[in-house]
DNA sequence: GAACCCTAAGTGCATAATGCACATATATTA
DNA sequence: TAATATATGTGCATTATGCACTTAGGGTTC
């Protein structure tokens, strides 16, 4: 329908499609409490970014970016059992990073509400209504 | 802040971070009238996309690939003086993909809301309110 | 103890979307 | 006639992303 739906792809009509959205959903979860990658991966569920389509190697190479940006620190946790986890953290500078974020967010919502209202109207008009 | 300042680059904070949202936004302003590509230009700022922010290139390259899938149709206007127009029309196709686009959206809106109401209340909590 | 699976982190490569710069052409205005 | 606004388009580089693959620890099962 949306040219989302490539034979054999996975559904990309979602919030998936917002270029950027797993750094404020990860420093998020982590603002949270402070976890590490493998355990962000199912939890980025919550803010739309479904298990499966999230990608492992684009969550850790994002995760790493973060850290060289000041956003999050990290260390290694070898306890436990299991391989190592890099166990990340909240900075203060991203918490302003959320801020803005979240100051972005709510303006793109209002924006894709104009669409959808005039979407809608649109559809009514056609349907005869 | 969030990463959509870079030094000299354009503001990328913005609804204009979703992967393909020129699409369904030229289609819903064709549904409104057709009309050519340049005539779109200043009209997607309706939608969040800012006159300086979108690419007429851009533009005009998915205006034909929408055309090529059956979601538009074209013809020449010649008439009424300056270089001829290339006039868009949206078909019955184009209108079932503006449907599919406006569910996604507002499943989308609702994803946002979720990342925008947590975001809030870490941010409160953190500031001691 | 070999084979297998789950956890955990990471790299390499191809593709798709996008931005920027440039090319082309018509018509109007200074 | 030179400049400007309208109008459409192409070429190229960058970036984000998805997919496939590698490495490695530790436990379970045959």
């Amino acid at each position: 329908m949306c040219r989302c739906h490539p034979p054999g792809g996975r559904c990309e009509c979602s919030v998936g499609r917002l270029r950027g959205y797993i750094e404020p959903c990860a420093v998020l979860l982590l603002a949270e409490r402070p976890a590490h990658g493998y355990d962000l991966l199912p939890r980025l569920s919550k803010f739309g970014l479904e298990a499966k389509s999230v990608d492992a190697g684009t969550l850790y190479r994002t995760l790493r970016r973060l850290e060289e940006e000041g956003i999050l620190t990290s260390d290694w946790h070898t306890s436990g059992g299991g391989p190592a986890r890099r166990i990340y953290r909240v900075t203060p500078a991203g918490f302003e990073f959320l801020r803005a974020w979240q100051s972005s967010i709510e303006d793109i919502k209002a924006n894709l509400d104009v669409f959808c209202r005039s979407c809608q109207a649109i559809l009514r008009k056609r349907e005869g209504e």
